[in-house]
DNA sequence: CCAAAAGTGTTGGTTTTACACCCATGG
DNA sequence: CCATGGGTGTAAAACCAACACTTTTGG
């Protein structure tokens, strides 16, 4: 920190912000991709970003991307990880502040319509992503699943109240494993994070499962 | 992504390094601070830091800095969280992306002989930092001691051969809590991290511990 | 009363913790 | 042979996973 600041000595280098959104839809994890309209990459699939305003603070840059894309609402959003590789960008220096956010499907289906650049890709069936928008995904799919089990993140992919089959439907999609039911259920119910309803599911043939939500 | 990429559009903004160096040294964790010699806050202690150049990576930048106050060494390093609050620097607009770093106390002493900006302070004694350095700090150690059990990472604390005892201590000092001898050497020859040498501690009174070193 | 899924009790195995003990060395 | 810390055996406790069972609903 020693050198000078006079703003015209710094060489042009952008700072932006990229976001993974990720969703679980009909049993599948999946993330948001957007395609580029113009060069580099015309054409190829990328992760939404934009670059972060003089007067704009990193987190405040990602929530501004995600209303873009999803009219705001309350999701999980949490930063990830900054990629600086000079060459990553063919344009300029470009460093990148990834974050990852999570939104439960239904509330993410009602952004897409009218709008053909987004697509919802499984992460099974990613195509070639522009820029090294492959890694950033990477990062974003080991940190979702290391912090499945001691943090209570697996909620901001279910509506408010929701029964422990759909949890434990959205631990095995992220997982892509299966587990096994009564673990499952006293572990959830021992962490504390949840609490029963009393209400019941409606609609279903057979037995209504009891609906949780998160404690305030 | 739909901007230009005009550099003359870009308003002056850049981006540093801040480098969060811990070490244990006799029973504490403590961390490298440098005194500032140039407001703002002259005099002020900060983390230690510096630009990233034009056609340098960010893990690049991160080592460079490292070199510079320790003489390189092959310490554990690894990228923390990005800071860019756009007031946290009164006179620019700057993102810094934090990294941590972790070195043998014995290293890092070598390096502070005739450094009067340099000091090491203790965790639980660290004065007030300039900028948001606090916040970084809280970070690393939040990490620092997230990681412990789960990763490899004490081994960077300790020289390439070291006592199960020695292992312990670092453990402990790390995490503010005394550890249970028995339980702690089976935990750890359990994770398959380390191996026994054969060799002996030297010099010491009483029985000598057997050294071992990391696996390759 | 049957099918299907919700929810619970019980068992057995694994892991972790704590305590006590034995071992090795220098003085 | 004593003091001290290194190292290990054992038993109690806590934890976790699997299975089987009971419960509740719609048809």
């Amino acid at each position: 920190m020693s050198e000078t600041y006079d703003p015209a000595a710094f060489p042009p280098l952008a700072v932006t912000v990229d976001l993974v959104l990720m969703t679980v839809a009909s049993g599948d994890l999946a993330v948001l991709l957007q395609r580029r309209g113009e060069a580099p990459h015309k054409g190829v699939h990328a992760l939404p970003g934009g670059f972060v305003g003089v007067a704009e603070s990193l987190d405040d840059a990602a929530k501004r991307i995600l209303a873009d894309k999803a009219g705001l609402s309350d999701a999980w959003l949490e930063q990830l990880y900054s990629f600086g590789d000079p060459a990553r960008d063919p344009r300029m220096r470009i460093v990148t502040i990834a974050y990852f956010a999570l939104l439960p499907a239904d509330e993410l289906a009602a952004a897409l319509p009218g709008r053909d650049d987004l697509m919802l890709a499984p992460i099974d069936a990613i195509p070639k992503l522009a820029f090294d928008h492959d890694a950033i995904v990477d990062h974003a799919v080991t940190r979702l699943r290391g912090k499945l089990d001691y943090s209570p993140i697996a909620f901001a992919l279910l509506p408010q109240r929701f029964t422990l089959r759909a949890l434990q439907d959205v631990h095995e999609a992220i997982l892509g494993i299966q587990l096994n039911k009564p673990a499952f259920r006293r572990r959830m119910l021992d962490k504390g994070w949840i609490e029963g309803t009393g209400e019941r599911e409606a609609g279903g043939a057979f037995r209504p499962a009891e609906l949780f939500r998160v404690k305030s």
